[in-house]
DNA sequence: CTGAAATGCTTGACGATCTCGACCGAAATC
DNA sequence: GATTTCGGTCGAGATCGTCAAGCATTTCAG
């Protein structure tokens, strides 16, 4: 479904969207038309999901970073869920298998803020807070590499 | 620091990366020239951290994502740590307060590679795995609005 | 108050880039 | 073995980005 040449586009775009046709073209070995016709369908399958800019959280002001795991209390699922997508601090969200029904990233300006936020959600919710110290990782895709054999 | 001209073109920019100099001068009220210009400096602050492309891990195969919580045994935080940089399928990985030491991401193609990895993790680390079942929130930047009053 | 320097913008022209149509060749289909 | 389809190249026209020059506003020194 993909082959080596689309990997090995989408692993120069990674690095920087901005690459132009031209010069994509030259690094894979194709002529910029066909490197264009390439990405359109990545993009209308789906696996190119977005051209995106990433911005440093500090940049604006959001000098602190925590992840908080989310247990609401009975029957009180989806009005969490749905209070958390309303919250545009949270930068991520997953609902996971477990005794913690969501993880989430919240972006926050000061600690101030994080009670805040924490407290709109404590009378529907057991949450547990971790504040990051560090990011030995940064969001990265998973491994380009060749795919493993499908249903075969 | 960020005005909001400023504020404006990260958030056009967030949406789709590859909006041309001439439609964002167009939707802020400038010359491309200035356009071009405010953006150079926000890629120089380090505001702008990078172009990309997000990728849909599904496309690659990765059916499967989890979050998994490390607590590294006794004197080996560093080994674990550098463990878990070189393990590509970590999509992402903080280091947080509290009992676990690591909250990271993983993505892969089957049970059988998560356990395959967790292993090679097992002896130096106690590890709490969660299973992705849906997210509700996908990577996001924080709000972009207003900046809340410096150091004044 | 006056003048100079710095900042941020616009304009217009040039060069590079992208896009579109026409055409071609290989592989799969019937 | 002919035909259709898919993915590719080439070249021209349109679009876009970049650069230099110039102008207005603000800031600061004299």
């Amino acid at each position: 479904m993909l082959d080596d040449l689309d990997r090995n586009l989408l692993e120069i775009l990674v690095r920087d969207a901005r690459t132009s046709l031209k010069e994509l073209a030259a690094q894979v070995g194709l002529s910029s038309p066909s490197v264009s016709e390439r990405l359109r369908r990545l993009e209308e399958r789906g696996v190119i999901r977005a051209f995106t800019v990433e911005i440093d959280p500090l940049a604006l002001g959001y000098t602190l970073q925590a992840i908080v795991r989310i247990r609401p209390l009975p029957g009180k699922l989806h009005i969490v869920q749905k209070l958390i997508e309303e919250i545009a601090e949270f930068g991520e969200c997953d609902k996971v298998t477990g005794d913690d029904c969501f993880v989430a990233r919240l972006f926050v300006r000061s600690i101030g803020d994080l009670d805040g936020i924490l407290d709109r959600i404590a009378d529907k919710a057991e949450t547990s807070t971790a504040i990051i110290k560090a990011q030995p990782i940064r969001r990265r895709p998973p491994p380009l590499g060749a795919r493993s054999a499908p249903s075969s």
